[in-house]
DNA sequence: AATAAAATCCAAAGCGCTTTGGGCAAAAGG
DNA sequence: CCTTTTGCCCAAAGCGCTTTGGATTTTATT
């Protein structure tokens, strides 16, 4: 069924049904509850496709994921995709998935743009210099950074403060006596893993204790890297009493391989991981309940929706953003080292 | 920059530059190239929403995700979401994901037919008499079924043998010698929950051995629930001495519930999961090393791309189903129970 | 009661693309 | 040399909606 025939059903022009399905204010209520009740009777819908040729203006936002990248459509994109979605289907508003295929992104972006498809987009996972962010910026095309960059055009973005979080871990192992802290990050060149490692760097130069690179490894975030990481670690002398883990899913690993080596958690190697707060992996049931930084990436989602919305209306998008600060919570997994007898 | 000008820039007609670059026949070698590479300088690309309407296809399929029910999305959803983007993104198809919002599906469905938002849609989770696919199904709307369902009506589906693979995995332990074997199964009412307490209790009824109800628990996989049952497991007496878990995630739990009660895992109590086979959580790198029932869920998601592209291409859905045969891997969490001293 | 203002509704013009049905040249066939 | 085919290109008609600019009716104003 299409608006010509509903409107030729109910006796009216298409122009009359077409403002009353959309609430414009120049049709009498009578008639729109007239038409209201047939649309929903016959199960019309307007046909998104000419609607949005008519509007200019599509009612979806558009997201590049990688696939075949380390970053990929991982558990942290399905938790922040959620947090987005929570706030986004109030507004009705879609999103439109494109898969990066052959790993150019600037182009992936420049046909999202100019086919028209999305009103705006999110972008992640930002470089201290991040080319996307300079192209959008340019083209003046709506978008929220998840995370930060460097590039100076006007842009809205969030981001939580991994500096901070990770500056507060490191002092806080050392406040417990640690000497010897090393430190499962992200991928080199990502901007958080950057400002994580500034944060565990300041931290230590600020006790004047020397960093180890032995000590600190930049790889993706799972289980196995943590396992086989912490392995390395462990054989090495001296070895970490304390590792910082990039994510929940490295921390797993991390736990395991300690375990393995017959130490105990949060005794013999202290573990702090980042809890990027997934529902089915809940850090204070581990045993021992682990000590995290936690900031979760579904309330980002969420946020940087809401900021994406104000941006549609009209909101200046340098007037747009915010740093979260990330608490630490101390559990059982991190405690004093234990002072091998010489 | 619209097609028109493109035109207007090369002296030709409209119809033409269309026709080279969507690779018609009827235009010479020469003048394609010659548009190809003026479309590429001028970064000229389709508006989408006029090739839609005037093509009436849209080159995106449908997902709806329930955002707040318990199958949000999770793990799984985004490994299943990464392997159809694997496949599609070659077709240059991308996906439209509808978050769910007042957990009317049926009607979420229906929008997104009547819309033409979509060409075609995945449908994910089926119970055993699905409404969604009896819907879709009349409608004669392109879909396919990641799952199986009872219902009669003709449509394309792929599933795993959800009943197979309990069924092996609880013979095993039988095998094994054990006599108490719990099972935390997904919720109730999706098919593969059934399937795989079918499985189990066939496996079961085989050997004569009755079913205790206290053993088998329906509910979300995740770390948690995982943890929690488990505990409530070992306080029964006598308490099973193998569990089955649906998820890694699941499994995650009750390994740490097995060693938080001063259980060795793999000798005092077994343990065989269910892995859909995240990049991140390795079965083989457990300690100890995960026997599993495996099936990557996201080569279903390739081959269900697969699938949706062949229903387009015009392929009868009656034709299109598979069912995926999944392994048994053993590995050391699952041994003989130990018989206790009388 | 006559006029101005407001409330309703409508016809028709796009939105930017694909595609139908020809037209005109050059090549092929007789 | 004339006709037929083939190759290449074009003008114009949709696709189904929104929206502009007017027309018509109803209500308010003097």
């Amino acid at each position: 069924m299409k608006l010509k025939e509903l409107a030729e059903q109910l006796g009216l022009s298409q122009t009359t049904v077409s403002r009353a399905l959309n609430g414009y204010p120049e049709v009498n209520e009578a008639t729109r509850e007239r038409v209201n009740k047939a649309a929903l009777k016959f199960g019309y819908s307007a046909n998104a496709n000419a609607r949005r040729l008519a509007m200019g203006r599509v009612g979806a936002i558009g997201i590049v994921v990688p696939i075949h990248s380390s970053e990929r459509f991982g558990p942290h994109t399905s938790e922040f995709l959620s947090g987005l979605a929570e706030r986004l289907s109030r507004d009705e508003i879609d999103f439109l998935i494109t898969p990066l295929i052959n790993n150019d992104e600037i182009s992936a972006y420049r046909r999202l743009i100019s086919s028209k498809r999305v009103d705006a987009m999110i972008v992640s996972h930002p470089s201290l210099v991040d080319e996307r962010v300079a192209m959008l910026a340019e083209a003046q095309f709506p978008f929220v950074l998840h995370g930060r960059t460097n590039i100076d055009a006007p842009h809205a973005w969030l981001d939580i403060d991994n500096k901070g979080a990770f500056y507060q871990a490191t002092s806080h192992l050392l406040d417990l006596g640690h000497k010897h802290i090393a430190m499962i990050d992200g991928l080199k060149g990502f901007t958080f893993s950057e400002h994580r490692e500034e944060g565990y760097r300041n931290a230590l130069n600020e006790r004047g204790i020397s960093i180890d690179p032995h000590f600190i490894v930049h790889d993706c975030f799972s289980d196995e890297i943590g396992f086989r990481e912490t392995q390395r670690f462990l054989s090495l002398k001296p070895h970490p009493t304390a590792i910082l883990a990039g994510s929940m899913m490295t921390a797993l690993g991390v736990s395991r391989a300690i375990r393995a080596k017959g130490y105990q958690l949060g005794k013999d190697v202290s573990i702090i991981a980042h809890d990027d707060v997934f529902p089915y992996l809940n850090a204070s049931n581990m045993v021992p309940a682990m000590t995290t930084t936690r900031s979760s990436i579904r309330t980002a989602g969420t946020r940087i929706a809401e900021m994406l919305v104000r941006l549609l209306d009209g909101e200046p998008p340098e007037t747009i953003h915010e740093v979260w600060p990330v608490e630490l919570i101390l559990r059982q997994s991190s405690g004093p080292p234990v002072i091998p007898a010489k």
